[in-house]
DNA sequence: ATGACTAACTTGCATACCACAAGTCAGTCT
DNA sequence: AGACTGACTTGTGGTATGCAAGTTAGTCAT
């Protein structure tokens, strides 16, 4: 049996991370869903000024690597809503990494309600 | 006076860190920096193969952006290497947040020596 | 019932970034 | 002299990003 896996770039797990956190949005939206923001005008909402068609992108890409689940929360007119997966969840340590240099190297950054 | 500093995008830590680390390769750089590597040549062997003029670019940055000193080790032909500064040492908690989770959600991911 | 409004997108287009191959340049080695 | 090495740079084409505007389904006020 063919056991090996085809990587994007090798086998390294901080390389296979950053295939999927490795640009300058996802990241920013993961944070918003871990402070509780779930609806679309919400994460349009946040003081970085997504462009509405990177965030569409980036919100279906998260879904298609399971890190967010998708759900109509009501008919009529439908609207979705957005929530972390337990895959999506695990990400609040380097969310937490990220912070704590980020504080302490652009000091005058602003903390941000726990994550 | 103005005590207001001029932010890319916002002034949430984890967006200005991004500003810096969002992409796909500079942390693979950083990486291979905090895994002793420091020449032009050992970068350029590392798996993931990255472009000669991306690797460059990132270097370049890195350096603009004080995580990384470049200081010539040699004259005639004058020869390069890259350190990580304090600043950039201080992403390895980032590293290690990333390895365990790309550890757990890529299993087949190969341990790195330790970050 | 018409017009204004809202949420969640999509489309078009210009610019910026990235990937791959090839080329440059100073110096070394044989 | 010719091949080789390390550290890049250049050219070209493709992918990603940013901004503005448009779409669709349904609600609410008059």
């Amino acid at each position: 049996m063919n056991d090996t896996i085809t990587f994007k770039r090798s086998c390294c797990p901080i390389t296979n991370s950053l295939d999927i956190l490795g640009d300058k949005w996802t990241l920013v939206v993961i944070r918003d869903l871990a402070l509780g923001k779930k609806r679309y005008q919400e994460f349009m909402a946040s003081s970085e000024r997504i462009a509405s068609n990177i965030l569409a992108d980036r919100l279906k890409q998260l879904e298609a690597s399971g890190l967010v689940t998708r759900r109509a929360y009501q008919q009529k007119p439908v609207r979705y809503e957005y929530v972390l997966t337990e895959k999506g969840e695990g990400l609040k340590p380097v969310l937490r990494a990220l912070v704590v240099w980020g504080k302490k190297h652009f000091p005058s950054t602003k903390v941000i309600p726990t994550i």
